[in-house]
DNA sequence: GTCTATATGGGGATAGAC
DNA sequence: GTCTATCCCCATATAGAC
């Protein structure tokens, strides 16, 4: 395929602007006039702008999931930490592994972007979307936290869950920033460095002592 | 007082409104309407509305940045990770201790999400204002955390305290989504619990093992 | 300082020719 | 499927009376 059809190039431009900007600030036509697309196609092909955001959603969080289900799926139990770390962090980070997926497509930079700013601005009209593609996914994980993790307290479980999904998006979002705060000394595009880095940081998070209760 | 000033009165409404939909999808309309005022005094205020988005976030940063201050300079040597974190997270989540600052409020409930979404949302006219004021500590924080735990490489310390924040602007932002999501397990409303729960988190995730170079 | 009224521009969406 | 032209609304900002 030497050029896109429409609606993939519409989902590409989509996916970079409102990484960058976000989904009020980017207009419809500051995104067609980057895909080289008509004002009207974006509503010819997805009906709405809000549609469009759930369809470039949808196109990448899919393949996400169903690779976190695999990876469940092909866990030796019983489980370790670090392993259902990775098999939550890893498709999301790194896109789904080449080879086992429809799209044929490991997400575009842009894409990383798109995924941590969701996470945290969730938009009211994606809010169910969000919900239903997370609460799907939530409680299997934390089973599987809670039998790598025997006897820890499940609010526990869920908070620190909750802190990994937070330090993954805003590092999805803000790697590049840390590269100039750091002077140099963090290489926000080495992807892979990145990941041992969360998952190494996560299970510590995850290994410590649950805080005492404090008496008053 | 019974009745704030009508510049204050903008700025709670934009506190909240801002942290709810974000900068760019709150119209002066919606905020001047729910502030009580009317709409001219934003622009006679404040100037602009990004004029005034910078007063909002610097009513409350300014406190915060100046409370972290304090605390570092109050830490007893050589440090330990857990009282740095808390010099980083506590003045964050709770606000500046009462008694110790110039405004007399504790952030409203409302400027919790509003930090955590300007974390992350990073406004373009923003950036800047927001790289001055983290830079500032960051340095220093940084150079606390190598103290309390010596020998470790300041790449890893510099990822581990982004994860930090990730968490935090995370949990400040949508805390009340794990709420339900937790179905009932996680209180969001336990302010001092969550600190605790993510102080225990990164002290753990401070003190992993950090990750082996992987052999190719 | 506060109001009304309005200037000016951009937004999403659509009708209808091709 | 793709285009142009346009509808209609709402945005920010300001002018000028009070």
């Amino acid at each position: 395929m030497v050029s896109a059809d429409t609606k993939t190039t519409i989902l590409d431009a989509a996916e970079e602007l409102f990484a960058e900007h976000g989904f009020a600030a980017t207009s419809l036509r500051q995104l067609t006039a980057r895909a080289g697309v008509n004002l009207a196609a974006v509503n010819y092909h997805f009906g709405s702008k809000e549609q469009l955001a759930q369809a470039v959603l949808a196109r990448r969080i899919e393949p996400i999931q169903a690779e976190r289900q695999r990876r469940l799926d092909a866990l030796e139990r019983p489980a370790t930490l670090e392993h259902v770390l990775r098999a939550f962090v890893e498709p999301a980070m790194r896109g789904p592994e080449p080879g086992a997926h429809a799209t044929g497509e490991r997400p575009a930079s842009g894409f990383c972007r798109l995924f941590g700013r969701l996470s945290v601005e969730q938009p009211p009209f994606l809010r169910d979307f969000i919900a239903r593609q997370f609460r799907s996914m939530a409680d299997r994980f934390l089973a599987m936290l809670a039998e790598a993790a025997p006897g820890a307290d499940p609010a526990t479980l869920w908070w620190r869950m909750h802190f990994v999904v937070g330090a993954m998006a805003h590092t999805l979002q803000n790697a590049h920033v840390l590269g100039s705060v750091s002077r140099g000394r963090c290489d926000p595009d080495d992807h892979d460095g990145i990941v041992e880095q969360l998952i190494a940081f996560a299970v510590g998070g995850l290994q410590s002592p649950a805080p005492q209760e404090v008496p008053r």
